[in-house]
RNA sequence: GGUGGGGUUCCCGAGUGGCUAAAGGGGGCAGACUGUAAAUCUGCUGGUUGUACCUUCGGUGGUUCGAAUCCACCCCCCACCA
C-alpha cells in the first residue's frame, strides 16, 4: 500500500475559498476531500453551511460531510476518529487525502492529537442537567471551589469547561489540569498546511455578498423546514450560525435587510475567531495570500505530485 | 402655523450642576481555547509623550468657582392638532 508523502491541508476562515480550491487540488492530484467543518457534518444543514453541492460531491468524493443526523451530538474526538479512518481509507486506495476546513479545534486535534481523558455520557448528562443553567452556575462554582480549585481559577466563567473539568475530576479523582499533557509536539499525519488569507475588507465584502446569495437561494426555506423539525432542540447542530436569526425573521421580529446584516456580522465575527485561531494555534501552516497564490499552489503541488508518482513508478 | 417630545462619544441608548471622557448594549480591535468549538469566554475601545493635558454631549451666547446637565435665541427631527 502506498502512503502519500504529504497530505495537503487548506485551513482558513469561512468564505475564504477553501472548498473551491480543495476541489481543484483534488482534481489535479487525484485526491479526495476530507472536510474539517463541524457543521457540514450534518445532513440537512446545506445552504446555511455553504456545503459543497451534490454536483461537486459527485465530481470529487467528499468525506465527513453529511455523516450525522441533526439530533446526533458531535465532538472533537469522534471527529478525529472519523477523519483518521477517512484518511487511512483514501491513502489505502492510493489516492491523496486533501483536508479542507475551518473548524480550528477539529483541525488541531486531528493534526496534533488530544489527551484521551475519560468521559461518561450518563454522568455528563446529569451534570449538564444540574449545572447548565443560570441558577446552576453559581452552584457549580461553589462545588468546583471544593473539587478542583485549579480548574475553577482557569475557567471561572466557562460553564461548559467547568462541567467537563468536574466530569474528569469525578471520573479520575484528579484535576483535568494535572492530567492534560499539553503535548501537541508532533504531527500525527504528514500534513502540509496552508492558511488562506484575504485582505480584511475583501473578506468582509465576500461574506456580505455570500450571505445575501445564500439567503436568496433557499436558505430561508431550509431554515424554516429544519426549525419546524426541531433544529433548536438538537444538541450540536442548533449551534449552526444564522438559523436562529432566520427564525426570528420568520417570526416577524426583523426585516430582511436587518437579517442579512446580522448574519453577515455574526459570520464576520466567526471569521475573526478563526483567523485568530489559525494565527496562534497552527505553527505548521504557511500563509497563502488569496486569491493570487492559489494558482501557484496548485501548479506547485501538481508538479511535486507528478514527480513523486513517477518516482514510485506510478506515473 | 400651534402644542408636546427629542437632538449624547462609530451606532443605539442612560445621564438633569461637581464623584462624567460620560452607565448599559451593539459594533470594532486584540486574545484565550484539550470530548457541544459556526460554541464558550476575557481585555481594550475620544486624542496625546503613563493617574497630566487637550477635545467631545445640535449651534451660538449667557448664568455659575464649576454645565451634557440651568437660561436665552437659533437650527434640525418626531408625534399630535391645524
Amino acid at each position: 500500500m502506498t502512503r502519500p508523502v504529504e497530505i495537503p491541508a487548506l485551513l482558513g476562515p469561512t468564505a475564504s475559498g477553501k472548498s473551491a480550491l480543495a476541489l481543484e487540488l483534488a482534481a489535479a492530484l487525484g485526491g479526495e476531500i476530507v472536510s474539517a467543518d463541524s457543521m457540514q457534518l450534518y445532513r440537512g444543514l446545506d445552504l446555511g453551511t455553504a456545503k459543497p453541492s451534490a454536483a461537486e460531491q459527485r465530481q470529487i468524493p467528499h468525506h465527513l460531510i453529511d455523516v450525522l443526523d441533526l439530533e446526533a451530538p458531535s465532538d472533537v474526538f469522534s471527529y478525529v476518529a472519523m477523519a483518521d479512518a477517512a484518511i487511512a481509507d483514501i491513502a489505502g486506495r492510493g489516492r491523496v487525502p486533501v483536508i479542507a476546513g475551518g473548524t480550528g479545534m477539529y483541525l488541531k486535534a486531528l493534526f496534533y492529537g488530544l489527551d484521551d481523558l475519560p468521559r461518561d455520557a450518563g454522568l455528563r448528562a446529569r451534570l449538564d442537567a444540574e449545572y447548565d443553567s443560570e441558577e446552576g452556575f453559581a452552584a457549580l462554582l461553589r462545588r468546583m471551589a471544593a473539587e478542583d480549585p485549579a480548574a475553577l481559577e482557569r475557567w471561572s466563567r466557562h460553564r461548559r469547561r467547568l462541567i467537563r473539568a468536574l466530569e474528569v475530576r469525578l471520573l479520575t479523582g484528579e484535576s483535568i489540569i494535572a492530567l492534560q499533557s499539553r503535548a501537541g509536539s508532533g504531527l500525527r499525519h504528514p500534513v502540509r498546511a496552508w492558511v488562506l488569507e484575504w485582505p480584511r475588507e475583501e473578506l468582509k465584502r465576500r461574506i456580505a455578498e455570500r450571505t445575501r446569495l445564500m439567503l436568496d437561494s433557499g436558505w430561508i426555506e431550509e431554515a424554516e423546514r429544519l426549525l419546524s423539525a426541531g433544529l433548536a432542540a438538537t444538541p450540536t447542530a442548533r449551534q449552526a450560525l444564522g438559523y436562529g436569526l432566520i427564525g426570528e425573521y420568520l417570526a416577524g421580529r426583523m426585516g430582511y435587510g436587518e437579517l442579512a446584516e446580522r448574519i453577515a456580522t455574526a459570520t464576520w465575527q466567526l471569521a475573526r475567531r478563526q483567523i485568530t485561531w489559525f494565527r496562534h494555534q497552527h505553527p505548521e501552516a504557511a500563509p497563502l495570500a488569496m486569491p493570487a497564490a492559489a494558482g501557484e499552489l496548485l501548479a506547485d503541488l501538481q508538479k511535486r505530485h507528478s514527480a513523486l508518482s513517477s518516482l514510485r513508478g506510478e506515473g
